[in-house]
DNA sequence: GGCATATTCAACCAAATGGTTGACGATCTT
DNA sequence: AAGATCGTCAACCATTTGGTTGAATATGCC
């Protein structure tokens, strides 16, 4: 038997979204991957060749960056893309700027980089996953 | 009997400043202090007060505020001072303007504001830390 | 079908995190 | 000096985090 709380792992939990972003912030190798995602969207393995790390541990980075809004990911055939979802990374600015008291702060390049991104809805055409 | 690293705790530790700033902004008591610092400069006991949490508990944020540059503690007589420190946040900010790789923000409002603070350097004037 | 590739799942582990309590060193007040 | 107040220290604890490995699940290729 499995206890009693077997459900959807229902405790506490993080409540406030900021505490996700912020703690998936907090950590270099997903601060990195955000990084290289900035240049391309990329496969999970991809993403995982750099870090001297094992494949699983980049596919938890990638889980938390997701739950952050930082990244999304979209599995096409057997390859999950994995790109820059600006959505957290606003909602971590707008506390930013004075804690939600000041006015939101405009991403500037940055958001409207994201925002072509975002137009070319994951078209890799000129992406080179396939190094094999 | 009590092991034998009793030094300064120094394992790996996190490297990088920005691991420090984000973990700091991770937790939403953290969050709420500098919510409260950005209103008034003040005491550790002061701040603790509308928090459910033992003084010990506001005591250990507060120092990891202060590790991670967002506030600075002075004390004077017997009573320690807490107020916002910009640096942190900066530097926090600067990295998310597009990972350091877009020029970085300018806090407008929260910045001026801050540097007035700074300016003041301490003085309680106005404050009404004493409630008894 | 059979095999390789892409990714996640499950179980496990060490270390870090966030909290507690009790004792302690400073400092102010009387 | 005694006592109260301010804050930290030390030890402890439960939970989370970041990593591992081995097996499992999909999907693509021949």
């Amino acid at each position: 038997m499995v206890d009693d709380l077997p459900h959807t792992a229902l405790p506490g939990f993080m409540d406030h979204p900021l505490d996700i972003v912020f703690a998936a912030l907090a950590d270099p190798t997903r601060r990195a991957i955000l990084a290289m995602l900035l240049e391309d969207d990329m496969a999970v393995t991809d993403v995982a060749e750099p870090f001297e790390m094992s494949l699983t541990a980049i596919s938890k980075h990638l889980t938390i960056l997701t739950r952050a809004g930082l990244i999304a990911q979209e599995k096409r055939g057997r390859v999950k893309w994995c790109k820059l979802d600006p959505s957290g990374l606003r909602s971590a600015s707008v506390w930013m700027q004075g804690f939600g008291q000041f006015e939101p702060v405009h991403l500037d390049a940055f958001e409207r980089f994201l925002e072509q991104e975002l137009a070319q809805d994951l078209d890799p055409s000129d992406a080179d996953p396939v190094r094999e």
